[in-house]
DNA sequence: ATAAATGCAAATGCTTTGCCCAAGT
DNA sequence: ACTTGGGCAAAGCATTTGCATTTAT
């Protein structure tokens, strides 16, 4: 799917090399937002040949085309093949970023500010206990 | 005020130094969120005798005692001395954080994600152009 | 007196970059 | 051919830490 999209979205001179290809397809293929480094250890383990600093440099390329989304927090950053408005539940124990169901709050993209800050959008992150670390403590 | 409200809710042997006063009061004196590195600035300027690291330090301490809140994002963290619950808007040109008056929604953190999440609280970040900004291009 | 806090500099973690070569179009 | 992308190792920030010394209680 994102390959699709990046192929009508991306610029023009966007080439196509393996590398791209995999580290594409392996984030799509996750929900966990992994950070640049988990990604490229699961490329190595399954025998890909790439180097971190390739992940990074794509990850933030398709960051910067809005084709992926950057997840900032406490660590390093994490990467969301989504880029449909939806909001995130941060664990406080495990770190972990997971997706929330919720609906996107349109009318909070209307708000207005007042004093001219011009809104574009809003994000918004729960942050608590995920089931696995409620049950061990 | 931050300097009473630690004094009853700091730990019990938190000691009172020239630096932890120092640095305690100018970020009380300020509403822009400052990194640790231009808090440290401005206070050499004002000719404090403190170094990066205790500035730093104490920053870290006072968000442990949930005395002061860490905000994550592009670039360094930033820290508030508002703890309690606002939001904030983002702006994407400058990175600068501001202040936002809307009314907390005590809702959100109500929500029932399913699955076992114990949501703690939330947290809502507008994301556009702040005036200046707006202004500027 | 004792434990906590500081300064300094070195260490660390995450991320970016320069350079030169390889590969996609 | 042209130029983007990759690998590698070095550099860059932001932040933390070890250690010897100072300072608050």
């Amino acid at each position: 799917m994102l390959t699709m999209i990046m192929k009508e979205k991306g610029p023009r001179n966007w080439r196509w090399t393996r590398q791209r290809r995999i580290i594409v397809d392996a984030l799509q293929g996750r929900t966990d937002h992994p950070t640049a480094e988990e990604l490229y250890q699961s490329l190595r383990e399954q025998g890909a040949d790439v180097s971190l600093a390739t992940v990074y440099r794509n990850l933030r390329a398709l960051a910067r085309e809005g084709l992926v989304r950057e997840i900032h927090g406490e660590g390093p950053d994490r990467f969301d093949p989504f880029t449909h408005p939806h909001y995130h539940f941060h664990c406080l124990r495990c770190g972990r970023v997971f997706d929330v169901e919720l609906p996107y709050r349109q009318e909070l993209d209307a708000v207005d500010l007042g004093l001219g800050f011009k809104v574009l959008g809003h994000e918004l992150v729960f942050w608590g206990l995920c089931p696995d670390c409620q049950r061990e403590k």
